[in-house]
DNA sequence: TAAAAATACTCCATAGGTATTTTAT
DNA sequence: ATAAAATACCTATGGAGTATTTTTA
């Protein structure tokens, strides 16, 4: 069997004119070449060298492998440059799911630094409901999705790549626009609208009905299932009610609402990254670096309250 | 130094899914191979497979690495064809001088027999003085040549490939052109007309001078250095005077001319392939074996006598 | 627990080194 | 006589085998 050690061998030889300087320029000793150029030949059961006293030089048979030969090591050196490029996850195809939420101020920052650190991965984004997400994530449909957390699933991982509070998003009109900040527990009686929730993931629902409990009441759902913040806060515009929301939402500002900082809501809400416990995909790990690494604005800043 | 052997074995492994399937097809243990993969893994710092007490499967990088591996392989198989049938003598291009009777009788069935068995080569064929073609040949632009022995080239080889007697062609009209055979002493007094004659090679002229002296005298020369059998032919047709000529030349059969079979003429003419010792090239080689095994047809057969 | 891969070691084939001879200029 | 390649012999790296452990379905 040719092996490319004999062929790099073989160039060396080729290239110099002579088994003493190949060997020179291979680092080894002449001998050792003399015999592997000697096997080289005897199992093409060519001759590939003329030699005499003053160098060698190539037979005919030599000079078309020394022109092949070259060829093959380009070849190889190309796929060893690719192997590890995608190895190393800078090429490829990532697919990612999220809700909605998460295209408004996470995305865009970290879709951007990995697009420019790895150009040659091609993204494919796909807007979807996080119950989705998750089952597309098992059925290998997408790599990667964002949703909110907590997120209760053995087989997947998950990481927090955002956290903002909760805000109130009040009807403008309602009595307590005026205030400077809202105690919760004042809302006790408020008619609440509530975002959707799904089988076996609490999240934003279950953080808002958690910082209610904690003020020492259940929300008193007027409107819930409700998919979109925009929805949300469309809703609150119009009088429908009351409702907490994430702190980034306040770059809707939508009129007829107005938004509130609620002292002393401990629980942030938390915007992660899901992923196949199992996927060792190296694109998959770029993009987790690159998700990490990028930082967040700090979204939901109070000063931004319209 | 990534080597074959290890794509080799990656690629059995990726094709069978199986460390011990492919070990089993590899005709060798499982661990050694284990330890191959693990080691190119290493080495190319890129995960390949993704394992699993289930089989394995190939990563992104393994994918790609199979598909690029498999064209190496292709590549350096051609490879090896290629450079042993070149090697073998089966592809290339050789150039060819001799002197015009060789393309008489002699060189035809070589050509041809040549040419089917290595239809890639590429046969140049040059018509010239034998001076030049030991000329030629040591400048290596023809790397053989077709010519009258005796040649005496320390740094050529020489072998003979077809022997022929001499004939006398006489003008129709001479005194014993109705002789069944004329015995050459009897010629002592005619005038000769000798072929051409080089330098350090003897040839067609020694023969002739050679046959002479053994008969006894020296020829008396009418006309000398005559380069073609053709015009030698057409002066004896036009009574210049008499000529010894290779048998094959009676196939000219020229008005006025006839041939007679002169007994006793031990010495035959032999005609030969040259080239140069130290030339190992295997198209030439080729080409030598084939002339050896060209059976020529009896030429100049006395039955064929005008 | 059963099947497959990984680990640990042992051995040997062969790549590579050193000393020397051969060859051709 | 010199310079380079071939030969002979020795050493040692690493490829391959055997026995065993680890892992996961």
């Amino acid at each position: 069997m040719v092996e490319l050690r004999r062929l790099r061998y073989f160039v060396a030889v080729a290239e110099e004119s002579s088994f003493s300087r190949a060997a020179r320029r291979l680092h080894m000793a002449q001998p050792p070449l003399s015999n592997q150029i000697k096997q080289l030949e005897e199992e093409l059961g060519v001759r590939l060298f003329e030699r005499s006293s003053r160098g060698v030089h190539t037979t005919d048979a030599g000079e078309l492998l020394l022109e092949e030969a070259r060829r093959v090591f380009a070849l190889v050196e190309g796929t060893v440059n690719m192997v590890q490029r995608v190895g190393h996850g800078e090429v490829g195809r990532l697919t990612l799911g999220f809700v909605p939420s998460a295209s408004d101020e996470l995305l865009p920052p970290i879709l951007s630094s990995f697009g420019e650190r790895y150009p040659d991965v091609d993204l494919f984004l796909r807007e979807m409901r996080p119950d989705l997400i998750v089952q597309r994530l098992h059925e290998g449909q997408i790599d990667a999705g964002f949703l909110y957390l907590p997120l209760d699933d053995a087989s997947l991982d998950v990481e927090c790549v955002s956290r903002e509070p909760l805000v109130l998003a009040l009807p403008a009109k309602h009595s307590l626009s005026s205030e400077e900040q809202v105690d919760l527990a004042s809302l006790a009686d408020e008619p609440f609208i509530l975002p959707a929730r799904y089988r076996r993931m609490p999240g934003l629902y279950g953080q808002v009905t958690e910082a209610c409990r904690q003020a020492g009441f259940t929300p008193n759902a007027v409107q819930k299932d409700v998919w979109l913040m925009q929805t949300i806060v469309g809703l609150v515009a119009g009088g429908i009610g009351v409702a907490l929301v994430p702190a980034s939402v306040q770059n809707l500002r939508r009129k007829g609402v107005v938004y509130k900082t609620v002292p002393g809501l401990s629980p942030s809400v938390e915007l992660g990254v899901v992923w196949r416990s199992d996927d060792r995909g190296a694109v998959l790990r770029s993009f987790l670096q690159v998700a990490r690494d990028t930082p967040q604005k700090g979204t939901g800043d109070p000063s931004k309250t319209a």
